[in-house]
DNA sequence: CGACATTAGTTCAATGGCTGAACAAATCTC
DNA sequence: GAGATTTGTTCAGCCATTGAACTAATGTCG
C-alpha cells in the first residue's frame, strides 16, 4: 500500500459517512465518527468539494457554540445511468450521487428472438433521451450499467436464455458512455440494499425466471465467478416436472410467472393480482403451490447462506401477500435457526424499479466507494 | 484510517507474501510484488525479525549478481493450538506459523450425555500434553481454537445437536491459554483451504451429522451470524423421511452416517469400506443413495453459491469412490452452468484431521492477517 | 450587557512512514 | 581483473496525519 493510498482510503471514509448521513453533517462530526482529527477531515472535505463531489449546506446547526456549516453529497456533478434490458421491455433511469431518481423510462419492447445488436439499438434511443434529461437538470452522468437476466463474467454474456442469448460479447460503450454489465437480481438486490434498512436478505427476482440476490452485510455475494444467486434453479423434487435447463423439479418449474398462470388457468399473468384478490379458486391454490415450492427453497438457501431475511421482488412483490403464509409455514418447519431466530419475509420495497435503479446506483456507489479514481479521472 | 495503520498495512502485506513463497523469498523480489521500495521492505522486515515473526535463511540464492538473502516464516514463536470436541472424541494439534503439525493426538472419548464442563475438564489433559509437546520443540503457543459441532455465535452455543448442548455459554480460557470457538465445518474448510491449491469450494464435512464450509476467494463465508454451511438440512424431498430438526427430506436423513449404514445393514460404520470394497450389494446401493442425494443437495447449493468444486471430507472422504459417480451425475444434470464449467468433486487432503488443522490455522493466520496487533500484543 | 463556556473550524510545526536516487556489496561473465 | 548485474542500505525529501494553539461564532448566566 502507498502513501498516496492513505489519503484514497480517508477520502473514501469521509465521503461514506456524508453519504451514509441523511442530513448534512459538520466537519467536526465527521472527525468524531472517523477517528481524524478535524484538521484532516477539513483538507479531505476541501478536496472533496473541489471535485465537485460534495458541497456545504446552505443551513448551519443552531445551538451552543459556533454554529456547524454542514457537509452534503452534491446533487449535480457526477450521475448513474441505469438501464436493463428484459424480455418484454427496455428501462433506463438516472439517479444522482445521493441516490434521488431523477429520471425514469421504461420502453414496452419485447426482446425475444432479437438479436443483441437489435437490443442495443433499441436501447440507444431512450438512453438518450435519459442523458438529456440529466443534461437538462445540470447533472453529468459518469458512466452507465446495464442490467441483464443472464450469466455474465467479464463482459461476456454465457448465456441469457430467456433473451434466447448465449455467448455474446459486450459492448463497452453505448453511445460515447462506459458502460458495464451485470446480472439483473444481483442489481435488483442492490438497489433494494440501498433503499430498505435490511443489511443482509436474499432478494428473490420473479420475472419469466426466478434469480436472487445475495446481501450479507450490506455486499452483494457474486461467488466465484459473479454467478451466485441461481434460485430458479434449486431442486424443489427431485422427481418433478423437466425443467428447460436439462434438469428436473427446478423452483421455477413451481413458481415461475408461467408456471404459476398456468396452473391458474389464466392467459395473461397480469390478471393474476385482480383474480387473486377476487378470491379464485384455481388461482389462489396455484399461489399457494407457488409458495410452498419457493418456502422449500428458500429454506434450503437460508440453511446454507444464515440469511435473517427474504425480499420478494418483481412479479412476486405484488403477490406476496399470498404467498407470505406459505413460504412462512415452510421456513418455520425447515430452517434449522427458525426456533430462536425466524427468517423475516416482506415484499420488495422498489418492486419493479429495482433493477434499473440498482443499475445505475452501481455507477454512483463506484465513485463513493473509491473517490480518488474518480477526482484523478475527471483532471489528471 | 490513522497514519500507523498503513504501516499495520503493509507489515501484513509483507507477511503475507512471505507466508505465501513455498521457499524463502529475498526482500528485493517481496518489493517487487508488493509494489513497496526495496527500502520499506527491509525496514519492514527488521520489524517482523525483531518480534519474531520471520527469520533470514541459512542459504542465499546463487546466480549473477549480489547473492540475496531469503526470507521466511520463523519456525518457533507464535504456534497455535487447536482442539476439537466431537461427538466420540477429542482432538488437539500444535501448528507453527508455516503451518506445519508439530503435535497431534486423537483421545477416543464419548462426549454424548456429557455436560459442557465434563467435556472442558476432559480436554484439559490433551491440551496441556499438547502446550508441553509445544515447549519442548521451543514454540510459544499463542491462543487456542476450539471446533464444536454446533451453531456457534459470540462465545455461546446456541445447539449442538449431537452433543446435547443449548444455549452453553462458553469460556474464555482453557487452563492459562486464551481460547476462541468455532463450528466444526467451518474449521475443517479453513484447514482444508490452505492444504490444497484450490482457493474456492464448498467443504462437506462427513460426521455424525453433515455440515459443510463455504470458501469463496480464499476467504470463509460465514453468513450473517456465521452459521452458513447447514448442508444437513438442505431439502432433499419435501415429502420425505422426517428429521430430528423436525422437518422433513433433509439431506441428512439419506447421506448422514447412520442413515447410510442402516441402509447397508450395518451395525458399525466402520465397516462401511471393507464391505464396498467387497462389493457387497446393500452397501452399494446405499452409498448409491447417499451419493444421489448428496448431488442433489450439492447441486441446489452450487446454483445458489457458484463454487468451482466440492471437497468431500469427514467420512465421506474413503468413500468419495463409491459416492463421487452419483454426484457427479446429478452435479452434470442439475447445475445450470454445468455444461460449459462443471464442478470438480474431489476427497479432502486432510481427512479426518482436517478440523483440528483449521482450528490450530485460525490462531496462526490471525497473526499472519495482522502482525501489528500481536507485535503490541507482545510487547506494549 | 458582558464575561465565560461551548463548539467549530484553521493554522502550523512536528512526526511517522514511504520514496527515489545514489551508493556499497557480492556475485557472475568474459 | 574490468564490467555487468542484482541485492541491500543510506539518506534527504515529501506527503499525510497529528496535536496543540488559536480564531470564530454562538448561547448562558449572573
Amino acid at each position: 500500500m502507498r502513501q498516496t493510498s492513505l489519503r484514497a482510503h480517508n477520502l473514501a471514509l469521509v465521503l461514506r459517512l456524508v453519504a451514509a448521513s441523511p442530513t448534512p453533517i459538520s466537519r467536526a462530526r465527521i472527525a468524531g465518527a472517523s477517528g481524524l482529527t478535524r484538521a484532516t477531515v477539513s483538507t479531505i472535505v476541501d478536496e472533496l468539494i473541489a471535485g465537485g463531489l460534495v458541497d456545504f449546506a446552505d443551513e448551519s446547526r443552531t445551538g451552543v457554540g459556533r454554529p456547524s456549516v454542514g457537509v452534503t453529497l452534491a446533487g449535480t456533478r457526477p450521475a448513474g445511468l441505469g438501464m436493463e434490458v428484459n424480455v418484454d421491455y427496455l428501462a433506463t433511469c438516472v439517479i444522482d450521487l445521493a441516490g434521488q431518481v431523477r429520471h425514469r423510462e421504461v420502453v414496452l419492447s419485447d426482446q425475444r428472438g432479437r438479436s443483441p445488436a437489435a437490443a442495443w439499438e433499441a436501447l440507444a434511443a431512450p438512453a438518450a433521451r435519459a442523458l438529456a434529461a440529466a443534461a437538462a437538470q445540470g447533472l453529468v452522468v459518469h458512466s452507465g450499467a446495464v442490467a441483464l437476466p443472464g450469466l455474465i463474467e467479464d463482459a461476456v454474456v454465457h448465456v441469457a436464455p430467456n433473451l434466447g442469448w448465449h455467448r455474446v460479447a459486450l459492448p463497452a460503450r453505448i453511445g460515447d458512455l462506459l458502460v458495464d454489465f451485470g446480472n439483473e437480481a444481483n442489481l435488483a438486490a442492490f438497489g433494494e440494499l440501498h433503499a430498505c434498512e435490511l443489511s443482509s436478505f436474499l432478494y428473490v427476482s420473479g420475472e419469466i425466471g426466478i434469480g436472487a440476490g445475495i446481501v450479507v452485510n450490506s455486499e452483494l455475494f457474486r461467488g466465484t465467478r459473479g454467478w451466485a444467486g441461481e434460485l430458479g434453479h434449486v431442486t424443489v423434487d427431485p422427481a418433478g416436472k423437466p425443467c428447460r435447463c436439462g434438469s428436473r423439479g427446478c423452483l421455477e418449474q413451481y413458481a415461475g410467472e408461467d408456471a404459476i398462470r398456468e396452473a391458474a388457468s389464466l392467459p395473461d399473468a397480469a390478471e393474476l393480482v385482480d383474480r387473486a384478490k377476487a378470491g379464485d379458486e384455481a388461482t389462489l391454490a396455484s399461489l399457494g403451490r407457488a409458495g410452498l415450492a419457493l418456502g422449500v427453497a428458500l429454506s434450503s438457501t437460508v440453511n446454507l447462506l444464515d440469511l435473517p431475511a427474504v425480499v420478494l421482488g418483481g412479479h412476486f412483490a405484488p403477490l406476496a401477500e399470498w404467498l407470505c403464509p406459505p413460504i412462512e409455514a415452510e421456513l418455520r418447519q425447515r430452517v434449522l435457526t427458525a426456533r430462536w431466530s425466524s427468517p423475516l419475509i416482506r415484499p420488495s420495497v422498489l418492486g419493479a424499479e429495482a433493477t434499473v435503479i440498482g443499475a445505475a446506483r452501481t455507477v454512483t456507489q463506484a465513485i463513493i466507494n473509491d473517490p480518488a479514481r474518480y477526482l484523478a479521472s475527471i483532471r489528471p
